[in-house]
DNA sequence: CGTTCATATTCTCGAACAGGTATATTCGCT
DNA sequence: AGCGAATATACCTGTTCGAGAATATGAACG
């Protein structure tokens, strides 16, 4: 997924899928790619799972996963404390999240962020 | 900088700085790097302005600079919204959602989503 | 002053990658 | 069926990247 994420016109692709689902046409015009490099630069987001297709007839659509982004943010998560260490409501939010993650403490909030392991242990 | 942590390695490397400030051998050793591998790591993790050196003699401490992982997040934040709202309902609004893209029928989770004209009626 | 430890830099090689062109596939339309 | 639009894939090419070996810098210490 990083380095899916490396790529600034995958990048751009995804801040433009942030508007809605596209078809390839489209996010090519926008992102001033050729056709083909655009499909290629999907095939890679799909393949990282950032993005999921939808046929439609004989475009495809493309959409944003919302999934990784949530890995990533669990990935920021560690180093948010450091550049911030004082929030208020966001930060102890997050420190309980990681909190209740080892002691299994009050968790009421954001449960569905165990999904799967992110290969990273 | 996504370039920079597009490298498991240096993800590594990052991770084990959240601990505190270490010298290039401990960090080359944790990871099962060699030394110059390292310090070619490093010198990119610092040219992407993600760490910070601490000259301690002859060794050289490797602090995290956490000024670009706000950045990171400020990226991150559009996206945050959206897997926000689906980790809401998980599986009911992802089939709402596959349902509605198929038949253009009830867009309940489109509440900010198609704000500029994209020109694709 | 020379030795040794810790780190940085240079070089080279093989792999991966991005972009371009040409071609294949798939669907809608007439 | 055949044509045309939209998308995917294959092939080629120049560039970048990462690992490894050899070497250079620089500071402490005898």
């Amino acid at each position: 997924m990083w380095s899916a994420l490396a790529d600034p016109n995958r990048r751009a692709i995804l801040h433009l899928l942030l508007e809605g689902p596209r078809p390839v046409g489209e996010l090519s015009e926008a992102c001033d790619l050729s056709q083909p490099s655009t499909s290629k630069h999907l095939r890679v987001l799909r393949e990282a799972g950032l993005v999921r297709v939808i046929p439609d007839a004989q475009r495809r659509l493309y959409a944003l996963e919302p999934a990784p982004m949530a890995e990533l943010d669990a990935w920021l998560a560690p180093y948010r404390r450091l550049w911030n260490s004082s929030l208020d409501a966001l930060g102890r939010h997050l420190d309980a999240v990681d909190a209740e993650q080892h002691d299994g403490g009050p968790a009421q909030r954001r449960r569905s962020d165990e999904q799967k392991g992110t290969g990273k242990p």
